[in-house]
DNA sequence: AGGATTAATTGAACGATGTTAAGCTGTCAA
DNA sequence: TTGACAGCTTAACATCGTTCAATTAATCCT
């Protein structure tokens, strides 16, 4: 294969889901390649470089295909569509949020989407300013719930998971904390779906009261 | 010092503002506590549990003084406050957000900010399922917002940081991206603490929501 | 076609990192 | 006094990102 930035940034996401981030060296990624690793820097700057770019066909990935909402579709169908489409694409990837975090992507896929999303709340009766300005807390809680759930289900932990309920409960004071105590089914939800989606339609219940009385 | 757990993890927190979390390694740590690195390994595991620890005062810093709300303060009031609180912990500290992301906190503060917060939004109403499963959606609003904030505010970058709504502007094609243009001061505002507020204000206003019609 | 330029890669090395292993030093109990 | 053990040091290992000079591969010009 051809040594391309893309294609560097191609194979360490697919070596990604094999070694996690703290696993992927450029070392190892130049073997994939059938090279050595200083040749990697003729094509990146450095490490940082590359892993933006790799964030970038991640955020690519997730957008891949989308469009303004047809016909009949509204604006919160679409809008929840995008953004779950978010969170399992970064899901596919072994520590793929955290990977994203705080990177600087370049690829005009961010700005796509950010059109598509501005243009489709433009649309349904939001101002610009409030288009502009919500679209981004989507995006905030998007990474950081997905963060967290793959710190929580990630490979690092063997069978001593320490964030399942039951394990939890035992370092718990119930006297102290008895609420917590009974709600830590729900705090720490192994059905990571259910989670996001409570939290997605939080944001978008308050979306929709704003749009109503702004 | 008598070096305990704690007192590493208070030297290591000093130091990340001077150094930033990629240039807080164990041999500064043990340097600032007048010791060899090895050292440390006989109070600490490994840097991991180091962070850990580190984001355990932090929380605790962020909750300390913190009871269930007084009279004539609401609910809404409280629970603002107390995520303007984390945020503001995070951001006190160089990379905060970002060391705290995926973490595993076992400092009782995490538990009694839970309680506390759960036993408010149950008596303002909310059942103890619905207030399980928003809480944490508050704080993954709240930590990935304030990564992405000092993402972009870090020192990393010189006189040349690329998210100055002017330097975005410069690489975004105006015909394709015509509302991303127009929104640029909206979507990259180098004031934080008004975006922040706008993404908790909807989220606030989507929880109202749910509690008047559940 | 052949020589000169540029593009791409290599090998060796540097400084630094987290972590482990083995040994030294002090303190306190029996 | 002797042993045990907590707490530390010294030395070292494997590995990391990255740089540098030297070398090969590809391309271009006359």
């Amino acid at each position: 294969m051809k040594i391309t930035p893309e294609a560097i940034a191609r194979t360490s996401l697919r070596l990604l889901n094999e070694v996690g981030l703290d696993g992927l060296t450029m070392r190892l990624v130049a073997k994939e390649l059938g090279v050595q690793a200083p040749a990697l820097y003729w094509h990146v700057k450095n490490k940082q470089e590359l892993l933006d770019a790799m964030s970038g066909l991640v955020l690519a990935e997730s957008t891949e295909g989308m469009e303004l909402p047809g016909r009949g579709v509204s604006w919160e169908e679409w809008v929840t569509d995008s953004i779950r489409r978010l969170r399992r694409v970064m899901l596919r990837y072994r520590d793929g949020a955290r990977m994203m975090a705080g990177t600087h992507v370049t690829d005009p896929a961010i700005f796509r989407i950010t059109e598509l999303s501005l243009r489709t709340m433009q649309d349904a009766g939001f101002s610009l300013r409030e288009a502009a300005r919500t679209f981004p807390t989507l995006l905030h809680y998007t990474i950081g719930f997905t963060i967290e759930e793959q710190a929580r289900t990630g490979v690092s932990y063997g069978d001593d998971n320490p964030y399942l309920p039951g394990r939890i409960a035992l370092s718990l004071d119930a006297e102290r904390f008895p609420l917590t105590t009974r709600a830590l089914d729900d705090l720490f939800d192994p059905d990571g779906d259910a989670s996001f989606e409570h939290g997605l339609q939080v944001i978008l219940s308050g979306m929709r009261a704003r749009l109503e009385s702004p």
